[in-house]
DNA sequence: CCGAGATATATCGGTCGGCGATACGTTGGT
DNA sequence: ACCAACGTATCGCCGACCGATATATCTCGG
């Protein structure tokens, strides 16, 4: 139930069209400003375990310039999860700037 | 530099005025509307953590009813962490709703 | 009056996941 | 001729969350 960052940013990624590991990272890099760095140790094993969840499924094998591609998809129940788990981050950043706020108020 | 849900939710619930541990628990779980059921075993573990860190210091103790209470307060720079990363939160949720909904539009 | 559950702190071992390193092959630029 | 980028894949380490367990007191219901 719960979801890393990392998971998190690569069920974005897939949010739209379908992508391949080593394009993942570079769309994660992308989406989160830089601020999220996918190692591709943590990439495959995380790939596999979603796609075993059903969260993420195979789509196409693409060969481009002599180099193999493995193209992933999101699954309805995948973009599911994204949509839950930033409904929770939201409310997450929401009542820890609300307590952030009040507090600074009460100390000005 | 990368927190946990447990952790930021700790440091959230240190937010105004210091808590003891068992009381942070109980704080966690109505800031996240029962979402992070706080075990001990993480907390005690991470309040170390975050004390050696900086993030946090001791605060006072108490004896109530018979009972230890050992107080911890939210340092500056746990204040700043916090901040930080509620900021973080709500940049990444921004950025997967955004993504949803330009997909949804676009499958209208 | 007795037992169960809440309050409160603390530790330990299992387990899972992210990360760094490593491996292997191609393409392209210098 | 070499080195960086592209691309997939695996392995072992380590750190953190969790469940279980231990200990002790207070409170409430039966």
């Amino acid at each position: 139930m719960a979801m890393s960052k990392q998971v998190f940013f690569i069920l974005t990624a897939l949010v739209g069209e379908p992508r391949h590991g080593y394009g993942i990272v570079g769309e994660v890099a992308e989406l989160s400003e830089g601020r999220v760095k996918l190692k591709v140790g943590t990439l495959y094993g995380a790939l596999d375990r979603l796609t075993a969840e059903g969260l993420v499924e195979h789509d196409r094998e693409e060969v481009l310039k002599g180099r193999l591609r493995r193209y992933y998809r999101l699954t309805r129940s995948g973009a599911d999860a994204v949509a839950a788990e930033a409904a929770r981050q939201h409310a997450n950043a929401e009542a820890a700037t609300a307590r952030l706020r009040g507090w600074q108020a009460r100390h000005a």
